[in-house]
DNA sequence: ATTAATCTTGACCGTTCGGTCAGGTTTATT
DNA sequence: AATAAACCTGACCGAACGGTCAAGATTAAT
């Protein structure tokens, strides 16, 4: 095995386990004990990787926020209003199906006061959005959309798209208690992004 | 003092001592300490009203449970669909706004799961959505609003008038590290109503 | 082959958790 | 005034928590 690879491996492995078990329990709900054990591991070894708890929380962390923004670059692919909305929201949608979990720890944090994201969120988002509120805000004033509150249209996107992940399971307490299946997935996607780009007169 | 009246204001303090803890820090981060505290009690006190921590959690959960269906019946009071959405909207907007720890709660029960309160939802919340999609397909029939699937509008209205309550930590992160004045959150409410309105073609 | 560095782990520690209980105090009933 | 019912609470309990550590096993470097 190559140098390092040990490390490598183990810390992925406690890694993807601990995304598991945060999202499954809540930051104080999850203990080391159920993380060592999805992962395998004895519980010391984890220590040995991670040297508390919150340092384990804080790595899954900053991977679901990496993972946030290379995702929010689709927003910027296109000149146009429609497609670069259709865009951005449909990525959104991907990531809430693909990632439910991350979505979850991510929502979880934030509702707790978001105290370990704090700076993250007033540096780093907070940029990004000025920067397309300054996009969104160009279109109106060349009114390819109409006029509105450019960072209430991003919650409202972000709102709705986190919702098929973060709300997964109300939602399928009201769908026959199945999960929605790849059709009905496909379907909200489309009605979602044809809802807000006509609600702010980028379609008709 | 009347009779049973010690228990109803005991009652009464713990419960909106267990509201603010268990919004403040989840179900397992909350501790019966830390509501005793809030409450002014000896925490052997509260065992005596409540018998466990669950129990406690459960009642604060059919009080939200309860406060969320009255809200919910300004749904029925307008036969248009425009006053009708726009009084519901409004209505939830409304209530994020008073009542954004009772929606965190909530939002975090849902987060986890939704284990304790599955039958709820299996059973009053959806009875309660499948009438409200019979109207709005009454609606789509005789054209007032556009061709679409009800459950996802009712989806996106939830997911974007909680937002306002479960992210307050992110929107006051990236609005100078201030919660929303009354005029910012009147305009958001506005603008919710009016994209949503206009984006299911009920507008225009 | 030897040494150094890294990795592994069972056993253990202090703290805090939800919950209990006996015995005292207050309130309601007669 | 006497009795019963309801209420109060400090002290305590076993369990589970995050974290530590010494000693051994494995891997890498020379």
């Amino acid at each position: 095995m190559r140098t390092n690879q040990i490390r490598i491996n183990n810390e992925r492995r406690i890694l993807a386990a601990a995304v598991k078990i945060f999202a499954g329990y809540g930051y104080q709900g999850a203990t080391m004990r159920k993380i060592a054990e999805e992962a395998g591991l004895p519980k010391a070894n984890l220590h040995y990787y991670f040297q508390t708890k919150e340092q384990l929380y804080r790595q899954v962390l900053d991977g679901i926020f990496k993972d946030w923004l290379a995702a929010a670059n689709t927003f910027d692919e296109c000149e146009e209003p429609v497609e670069a909305l259709r865009g951005y929201i449909e990525t959104k949608m991907d990531l809430s199906r693909k990632r439910p979990l991350e979505s979850r720890i991510w929502a979880e944090e934030i509702l707790r006061g978001a105290l370990l994201i704090q700076d993250q969120l007033e540096q780093t988002l907070a940029a990004w959005l000025n920067t397309r509120v300054k996009r969104i805000t160009d279109w109106i004033n060349t009114g390819t959309i109409q006029a509105l509150n450019p960072r209430i249209l991003m919650y409202m996107i972000w709102a709705v798209t986190q919702h098929f992940a973060d709300f997964e399971s109300q939602i399928r307490a009201l769908n026959q208690q199945q999960n929605l299946s790849d059709e009905q997935f496909a379907e909200a996607k489309t009605q979602v992004v044809q809802t807000i780009l006509k609600g702010i007169g980028a379609l008709d």
